[in-house]
DNA sequence: CTCTACATGTAATAAGTTACATGATTGC
DNA sequence: GCAATCATGTAACTTATTACATGTAGAG
């Protein structure tokens, strides 16, 4: 399974970048889709690719940010980076609170499991529209991987959208159900 | 986020099981659509939970497998079980090396991409026929709760095949332009 | 002046994975 | 006889998370 460092080194074959701006690609871009890693994994991962000769400091500190660090990845990250592309892919891997709740909403009252129902449709469908916005605007000059991937995302989150919306009632009814017979 | 021993305690609110069997519902049952956990993570959680008294030994050795533990949820375990799904869930987080992969599609071989997806997709089938087997198998007797994480789980899946097989072509193709531009 | 975004990092902790180590049973 | 499945567990390692610790810049 691919790792931070090799994440980073992803991000930055695309472009320098500090350790901020390669975390929010994790949290906006088209990284986003498939990871996520908080500053508490990308620092360390970006020492160690220093070390290794993976990444350079492309430039330390600006006159407003002392402090900032850009990294450009070096010709042995691509190389490695290249490797990684080529093993095979491990399976996808999914962990969802919301649905391992949802297999024991027979154990919380009916408000809560209408509440995180609601919820989760409204999340998918800001993120939906986020994305819908991100596509009609650099979808021209956006690489095709790029195009791949974000279309993929959005056409599971638009399905999990649907099936929430359309079975929603279907639950809150079978659990109802459920209730009356256990009384 | 919920955790193997939360996930352990899930799978025995639901039956007496060994960490054998438990391990075969993180593989096949409905909790395969959200968590995996291997042999590694799933038999220290047992003994977590066994001291902290979250669970009891069932049953300990049978004639056949004198090794054999089977394990039961305590009353206080199930407490803990509800408290635990009635916290508000954490967003959920794929994690996806052939999103990843996708990503950098022009780093890597023409034939490998048509591999990786050809590859992809037969997995998407093969997982989507044996949802629909179960489906049809256990849809009458099985839980409002199970049957919608089941569903949810089916939808994005077909969602996902749809997508490779409707645009795998526009992909390859763009690839394929790339890399003449680039030559 | 206050809030959001920018910016970095460490230390302690928790969690999970992999490899190791072993062995019986069942079906073919 | 061989492969697959059943069955458990530990130790070492790798990884990731959380909390801590600090501070500037720009927008309103």
């Amino acid at each position: 399974m691919i790792d931070v460092k090799t994440l980073c080194l992803g991000v930055l074959s695309r472009g320098d970048a500090s350790g901020y701006e390669i975390r929010k690609e994790f949290e906006e871009g088209p990284f986003s889709n498939f990871s996520d890693a908080g500053f508490g994994s990308i620092y360390p991962a970006l020492r160690k690719l220093l070390e290794d000769g993976m990444i350079s400091i492309a430039q330390h500190g600006t006159d407003a940010r002392p402090d900032k660090k850009v990294y450009r990845i070096t010709a042995a990250g691509r190389q490695v980076l290249c490797q990684a592309v080529l093993r095979h892919p491990a399976p996808d891997r999914l962990r969802s609170d919301f649905m391992f709740m949802i297999l024991f909403s027979h154990l919380m009252p009916a408000r809560h499991l209408e509440r995180i129902l609601t919820d989760r449709i409204e999340d998918y469908e800001r993120l939906i529209e986020d994305m819908e916005r991100r596509e009609s605007c650099d979808a021209a000059h956006s690489p095709p991987g790029e195009k791949f991937v974000h279309g993929l995302g959005l056409a599971m989150h638009r399905a999990a959208a649907a099936y929430l919306e359309e079975h929603r009632h279907q639950l809150l009814e079978g659990i109802r159900v459920q209730t009356k017979v256990a009384e």
